[in-house]
DNA sequence: CCTAAGAGTCTGCGGTGAGA
DNA sequence: TCTCACCGCAGACTCTTAGG
């Protein structure tokens, strides 16, 4: 679908902010043999809801990290962020400031009062920052190696306590997404079709049993393309059934109904018989 | 060249809805 | 309410083709 100036740039922002999370899972994998890892936690105290990109355990401390994937200039001027030239934006060491916060009040209420040093990490390389501040809790681009390093790994082991805090924490974790306001969308408003799953073009042609995209050469599997957009289909429409002719369409009716039955035939469950067949 | 997997074709079943 | 044409689907069978 088309997406106007504005969703074009909230669109922007999160999957800025999401490859910045996963960059930072990169760099912190090596942790995950010695220490507690917990990624992307959505939290509530009281009735105050919040979010936690990362938190790390080890024997010896406990880290909060706050990931942002900011690029380009931006200025700090009187406890405030602008990004330049001009837009003011939430200031991130807030961010940080009331996670730490609510994240202590929400453990002392579960008879944990373990504390958290709290980091707020730019990660992306070509971030800069005027009158940056001095600030014991920010990590900037070309600190955050050697700062990576210093969480060494620990001579004693990690304790029961450890283990606790971080099955707590995995308990009171919402394994329900607060999704961003999407822009409303039906069936008939969007492109039917399938896209490169390399370049996301969608001049794909159906050659034999392969999709071949005519932009960059990126060939996939039939089936592997339906099944990508019959997925697609049922996150974006939970409330439809799959059928094969629901697919057959928001495929852009490529190949034949037959063969996409075949395909959800072999990776979903049928229900009912004959018409009103549908797949789960 | 052979084999097996996948795709195409044909036929019949069952649900739906229009019209008598 | 009943009948019948139409549509969407499954199943059986045949054909094709990728890959070893």
């Amino acid at each position: 679908m088309t997406l106007s100036p504005r969703e074009k740039k909230d669109l922007t922002n999160w999957q800025k902010g999401y490859e910045g999370e996963l960059h930072f899972d990169e760099l912190t994998r090596p942790f995950e043999s010695t220490f507690l890892l917990l990624q992307d936690l959505l939290l509530k105290n009281h009735s105050t809801t919040f979010q936690v990109d990362t938190l790390l355990i080890t024997p010896n401390k406990n880290y909060l990290f706050e990931i942002k994937n900011y690029e380009g200039d931006y200025v700090h001027d009187d406890d405030k962020f602008y990004h330049l030239p001009q837009s003011e934006i939430l200031n991130p060491l807030h961010q940080l400031q009331r996670a730490n916060a609510l994240l202590g009040q929400l453990l002392t209420r579960h008879g944990i009062t373990t504390p958290f040093e709290s980091y707020l990490i730019f990660i992306h390389p070509h971030f800069t920052l005027y009158q940056a501040p001095q600030h014991p809790s920010i990590i900037y681009p070309t600190q955050l190696s050697s700062f990576l390093r210093k969480i060494s790994p620990a001579s004693n082991p990690l304790k029961g306590h450890h283990r606790k805090l971080a099955d707590t924490l995995t308990t009171l974790h919402d394994p329900n997404p607060v999704l961003p306001d999407l822009p409303a969308y039906s069936f008939d408003s969007l492109q039917k079709g399938i896209y490169c799953l390399q370049c996301s073009s969608c001049s794909i042609a159906l050659k034999g049993r392969s999709m071949y995209c005519e932009k960059c050469g990126h060939i996939e599997e039939f089936s592997a393309a339906v099944l990508r957009n019959a997925l697609e289909f049922k996150q974006l429409f939970p409330s439809n059934r799959i059928t094969s002719t629901s697919i057959y369409e928001w495929c852009g009716e490529i190949g034949t109904p037959r063969r996409i039955r075949t395909v959800l035939e072999k990776h979903f469950a049928i229900k009912g018989r004959k018409r009103g067949t549908y797949y789960v």
